[in-house]
DNA sequence: TCTTACGGCACAAACGTTTGCGCTTCTTTT
DNA sequence: AAAAGAAGCGCAAACGTTTGTGCCGTAAGA
């Protein structure tokens, strides 16, 4: 049996030449003759010699694995944005390794940590929603292991991010309706904390003052995004003194909830209560009621984007100038509407 | 700066220790006195020193580090699958290399390839529906590389796996329908060549003989589960000879893409046709006309019970007892009645 | 013919850890 | 009081690779 896995010394000793000579030779070292040249190759053919790369990470100081965290895979946004991920990562030689926060900020330290053993070269993360201080992050700092956040950015400086801004498309989302002949819009927002929604706030009272439309507070409903606030923010809405004729939600997700409990409601969408929302899933082509129109924000661009800026980084850490300038990437939202069927 | 990471050297220099001595310190071995491990403790406190992984993998020939390999993120089923792998591995500190075939049997090959230059401790695999040949995963024996497969499983024999039975599952689909007195069943089935494919139909056939119903092998239609094919199935389903009444789906989504092309016939949804079919999925609750019943195939138990063998079978490996056994672990599907809204 | 150059190879250090073994210096036992 | 054991620590090898440096011999230039 191969039990034993060919290495340099090994091939070395079967050649009576030295290791040095056998890793150069399989690296097309120039100095090293064309006649053991070939010998060496064709003998870690036969042994079917495979570097050890765990000998080279080790040596190298360098692992080519970056370290991903975010939320949930079950989102199709994030499913969608590690592909985008891994499929520039793998182009470049890179491996990604994988954690869900679940929005538990301690299973985000505990992944840090994690991935921080692991000398992963760099990591991308879209932070919890729940969590509230960034040490983690800043210690990575120290071990000059880059980061490139995206999609959910917390409030730090000098980070690096790319992420897809929310108001150019929340402007379309309400300029399309107000053509639509709506005037009362409401909108079901999520954490406050969150610079995506903030964006979105500004987005709907920017696009409300410009086709003077008077901002109601009462209209704007910040929600943790589970089901149970979400119904809670729609019976506001539906039941709030100046009737909204259309609704912008947090994400589909979220416009499908609100759809749910207003047809509890005995509302009759589209007709008594339009909505709008953010993301644009495939699954809105099966329900019933989908939104009639998402703001799409690109998730396998953005994590293809974050991912070459990272490895940009990883790679201008090598000569080590410091990195003064930091990366803010910023993807334009669209609005994506959708067919009347 | 602390640029320079500590490394136990440094520590040793410092104390006027030996590196022995302060590797065994901070093992908490009891050779080394309680003084100077204290000392020692104390100091790598200080210095903010973390052993680095990179030296101990390639040391101890180990990298707790597993590689999943499955067809998409973006489908719940796998999602949900590697939440159960994940937190089973972290549980037991092992990390997950994540790649993504795409159902694409070259991909497949690379990222095998990939995970065993980083020499991962094991492998959890869902192949690819594409996918011909095996000798990618073969290779791996003679690395000593553990492979346990999972929902998706190659035509191999002596391998490990985990898998939901879906034959039981189709029996107590195909009798529910039965039981709302059905009489004609169709059946769009995916790609014969996997082995839940082959399930479904013994189930299939099974449950209708039980019944002393009719097998009529044009009512089993196989697809390649793409949004064309099974828009044909359906057509040819609705326009049999013998007109079924109740169609069961491949899963989910292959169901969906059922009722819509239903719809465009006209077929009304649950009176004219029934739909039932696997996987049972969340968006289904949003779905104008979600199917009647759903066999559920417990992803995140199937992860996490293949997590759970693959890491019997890591450890197995250092008592080099040959492993002369396979496992095959089987969950049962159930049949889940969405409830009448 | 003597110098210079270079092609072709070997030596050895280094990366950071773990661990078997051996060496002291005490403490205990007989 | 001598032998035996134990407690506490150091030495050094090993894991597999890359790479700077040095050496030898042959070929080219003067």
């Amino acid at each position: 049996m191969d039990k034993k896995l060919a290495t340099l010394k090994e091939i070395a000793k079967r050649l009576n030449v030295s290791i040095s000579t056998v890793s150069r030779a399989l690296h097309d070292h120039r100095s090293i003759g064309i006649r053991t040249k070939t010998r060496v190759q064709q003998l870690a053919k036969e042994l079917n010699y495979e570097p050890n790369q765990t000998a080279i990470f080790f040596q190298q100081r360098k692992t080519f694995t970056v370290g991903v965290i975010l939320p949930r895979l079950s989102e199709a946004f994030f499913s969608s944005a590690i592909s985008g991920i891994e499929d520039c990562a793998n182009k470049h030689n890179y491996t990604v390794l994988m954690g869900q926060s679940h929005d538990n900020e301690e299973r985000e330290k505990k992944i840090v940590e994690t991935m921080k053993n692991h000398r992963v070269d760099g990591l991308l993360v879209s932070i919890s929603k729940n969590t509230s201080s960034y040490e983690h992050f800043e210690a990575l700092r120290k071990y000059n292991i880059p980061i490139v956040f995206f999609d959910c950015i917390p409030r730090m400086s000098n980070i690096h991010y790319v992420a897809c801004n929310m108001q150019s498309g929340t402007i379309q989302a309400i300029n399309f309706l107000i053509d639509k002949g709506h005037r009362v819009i409401g909108m079901i927002n999520g954490p406050e904390k969150l610079l995506a929604c903030q964006e979105r706030q500004d987005g709907y009272m920017k696009a409300m003052a410009r086709n003077r439309l008077k901002f109601d507070p009462f209209l704007l409903i910040s929600t943790d995004l589970s089901t149970e606030m979400v119904y809670e923010a729609t019976r506001q809405l539906l039941n709030s003194k100046r009737k909204p004729t259309a609704i912008v939600a947090f994400n589909d997700y979220v416009a499908l909830d609100a759809v749910q409990y207003a047809r509890k409601e005995k509302r009759k969408i589209n007709k008594d209560i339009c909505f709008v929302s953010y993301a644009n899933l495939p699954i809105t082509n099966y329900t019933a009621f989908p939104p009639l129109a998402s703001v799409e924000q690109f998730p396998y661009q953005q994590g293809q984007k974050a991912m070459e800026t990272l490895l940009e980084l990883i790679d201008s850490k090598k000569d080590d100038s410091e990195v003064a300038t930091y990366f803010k990437i910023i993807l334009d939202s669209q609005l994506i509407i959708h067919e009347n069927k």
